[in-house]
DNA sequence: AATGAATGAGAATTCATTCAT
DNA sequence: AATGAATGAATTCTCATTCAT
């Protein structure tokens, strides 16, 4: 019963807080996709946020953890993403892989400046093992469930050359690569092009269970 | 009894230009994979080059300078490797693009310091159009002869279903990929894995010219 | 009680900031006195102030722009002194015309360390616009208002052989050369034989409303 | 027979290692006047020479050395002129009276780069007394001279208010004024003015030995 | 909880001087 | 005597962090 009373405020506060960070991590990927992640400083990210420049230390203790939380931040809702794709009942294998690429290549995904964060940070994660960790989980998620999807693919087609697992790991591989070609040289590769090179390959590694691009 | 009356000749004073900005070029890259990009101050750089801190600026007029030249020195080493086999007479068609994937995960190419040197610069390239143009550069070499050599190998088998120009930017994808993938996660994939994908990605274009890797 | 109340909040804060900005002219001021302009550092100057080495930069945005607005608050303090006595209505003409001989070579004006900071930055007006800009400006209002009051003069007396413009364009140049010889040669020139020569030049050019000083 | 064999020698020397340092001279009174006296370096001096960087610190020792014999320079160049003046026998008092003003105002002195160059050195030279010491040197010349010819003309007319030792005074200061408006102020105050107030100050001192300016 | 002025360590850059050639 | 590459102390500027309000 106190504890009923007490509860709310005690969200609230914590629900304001949480609210304050989501404005920071904002303003913080705005700024990284504007000026580049070793450009950006305290005073750009709370004067984007509108906010006073001693806040960040107070919400997030130092720059380099709101960095990390900011990675995180845009790691896990690419995570959040896949995994409502992946459980999806209603789709079956090949759809969901087929949304799988359609997300990849997705306006919430392919955005310059998101883009941009990511590589941001693949930049310096040799150097900050933290950055690493983070991006390595995601790549785990998506390799555990594209393997057992492609795994679920070669049983049901005549796909003996097909190694599941290797097959993940060039969709990834390709996805990643197609990314970076997107945000360097955006004028040679349109998103268009991107994903029927996706296609390509998803079709040349499954031909029963995807359709070539109309285009050759 | 040679390399001592020659070393001194080549002590502090007398070594040519040139070798004074590779000494410091080559001291930037080994800064930049160990601390990364924004970590690297000209005193990690010259001291690592084991010369004074003023030689920086005299010899390359600022860090951003050295920075640039950095960059452009990496990317004209790998070209050049690229370019010796595109010209190589001795090399059919597909031997040329054998060589490509062999030389892509090389050694030489594959180096953990290289490859963080790559995407550090990628990371900030979106911030500073300088580099990007870089990148852009040798994007371009390899978009151009490999499409050639796609579109060799489509005439000489029964490919209808390729696009060459799909086909190349799907190989420097996966590429950049599965490099992106040695640098982050190095225990999940190993250069022979890789080898394994990019040989997956050939056989499934070409299977007539490239063959299938032995372990599936 | 109402300004008592909301003044301290308002003015306390921008007043403090002023406040900041004076103290670091002041120190200024002191630190080109000492040691010239060229060899007076940034550390010189917050040592002298009694702040931390960033502070010129918070509040200055640079060392340069520090220093013109030091040059520009001492060309206003001189400003502000010589409008104060062409306004006064209680003066006449000539009284005006000593008022501003007093001024001159008083104590406020005529002091070793003003003196540095004039021609200290005088003898970098050549090469910096900024500095000649504002040192032209204090010279128009003296030259604008004591042509009018020679003009005035002349008018009143039997002075046809007087130009007022050249009068007042004598008058500051025999002051801004009389200051440079208290300057350089303190002991050869006191201020009392200073004042002597701007009096044999007034009473030169205006017999009847100067007097000859009383030493010849 | 053997000196005038060595001798040739040895002038030759001294002359060649003077001629290096009056080059070295010349190229720094030109870089003050571009740049300022604190924005020369000596790679723009020897620059500017044509020589090595190295030379200066091999013939004057150190910087200090050369700007302190680059002002003697400037200040011998200026006595040496008014000497020649001072000691012409075919000119009487007035005469040379006038002629200095002359002198003071041609093209040999108003010369906006060798006016810069001195009060380029006068505004250091509160902080740097061997500066000070240089420039009072001239100072003396003009006042213990003029002084004496003032003197003449006072006792050969009816100069009964007249001190010689303040107008002398009053003409240096003048001349100093003047210059210095030249200087900051060029496009207010030509040459040709600049003659007039002298004159005019000569006039209303001498009526009787000075002409009035033809335009009032 | 929020502010933003102040701090000061750290970084890039400059430049007089040195010294091997 | 001359050169100019190399040095490194000195200087300005940046910016994450602190802390009084």
């Amino acid at each position: 019963m106190h504890t009923s009373a007490i509860k709310p405020a005690i969200t609230a506060r914590s629900a304001s807080k949480q609210a304050r960070r989501n404005q920071l991590i904002k303003a913080t990927l705005h700024c990284i996709a504007r000026k580049g992640l070793s450009s950006t400083t305290m005073a750009d990210i709370t004067q984007q946020a509108g906010l006073s420049l001693g806040i960040v230390n107070l919400h997030f203790v130092s720059k380099e953890r709101l960095l990390i939380e900011t990675l995180q931040y845009v790691a896990d809702e690419y995570q959040q993403g896949l995994e409502t794709i992946y459980s999806d009942q209603t789709l079956n294998v090949s759809a969901k892989i087929r949304a799988q690429a359609n997300y990849d290549f997705s306006k919430k995904i392919i955005n310059r400046d998101k883009l941009a964060v990511w590589f941001a940070f693949w930049g310096e994660a040799k150097a900050r093992p933290t950055y690493s960790a983070i991006c390595a989980e995601y790549d785990d998620l998506v390799a555990r469930n594209l393997t057992a999807l492609f795994d679920n693919l070669k049983r049901a087609g005549d796909y003996d050359n097909i190694n599941p697992a290797r097959a993940a790991r060039a969709y990834t591989a390709l996805t990643d690569g197609l990314w970076l070609d997107l945000l360097i040289s955006p004028r040679k590769l349109s998103v268009t092009k991107a994903r029927e090179v996706v296609n390509d390959f998803l079709f040349s590694q499954f031909p029963q269970h995807f359709k070539l691009p109309t285009t050759i």
